[in-house]
DNA sequence: TATTCAGTTAGCAAAATAACTAACTATCTT
DNA sequence: AAGATAGTTAGTTATTTTGCTAACTGAATA
């Protein structure tokens, strides 16, 4: 039950992470350049990092001294298209006013 | 810097969370419609749903015992934004691929 | 070869999360 | 009025998360 959305939303809750994933959006960078912009020390922000890399989010490679990382976009988009299925079925629900009021006076007779 | 994002994914990485969404995009439902079909107790269910609403996910209304449980719909909205807006920004860069070789073979100049 | 640079490992402390039980309030139903 | 029902409050405990510093490895540069 424990889903991979799980560890998606997980690694999205936080700004730091959510920061680095805007950053990789628009290119591929590496561990310094990802961590100029944050003021935490580098071993807090490489754990932040790792939670990107352990839910598949963010990729690297190393050579030589340099780790660089670039984004996998397929959990995001997973994670997107569990957000439009709710949408959907909310939005298909044209009486869900008339749903909620029923439910409630249905509820008063009881 | 601590958006309502930061709120709105967090209260989507546990399961029990999702799963209340799941079920109330289909109607709202009282609490212990909600609680049924979760093992654990209902204190600690009752917590869940008050992270969902205090990220304001859900909304309730208490009618002499039972409180009515439904769906605001505007944070799921925001966060799906917020994943397509990364998205178009990756997907946008059709060089993506070049972009990570060159970098790396940037820094392997340096 | 000595130094600097990029990243890593280890270990610690504070805070947040998620679970439980026990006991309680308010509202129906009989 | 007595009992059942729906939800709530309080308090405890274990685990996870997030941050730090200090010390280290390996790669590039002077």
């Amino acid at each position: 039950m424990t889903n991979q959305l799980d560890s998606f939303f997980g690694a999205m809750a936080d700004p730091t992470r959510r920061a680095v994933i805007e950053r990789l959006a628009s290119g591929p960078a590496s561990v310094s350049e990802l961590h100029a912009p944050h003021q935490m020390a580098l071993p807090t922000f490489m754990r932040h990092l790792k939670v990107l890399e352990d839910t598949g989010i963010l990729r690297s490679i190393k050579k030589g001294r340099v780790r660089t990382c670039h984004i996998e976009a397929a959990p995001l988009i997973e994670a997107q298209g569990w957000l439009a299925w709710q949408r959907e079925i909310w939005e298909g629900r044209l009486d869900r006013l008339d749903a909620l009021t029923q439910h409630i006076s249905k509820t008063e007779q009881e």
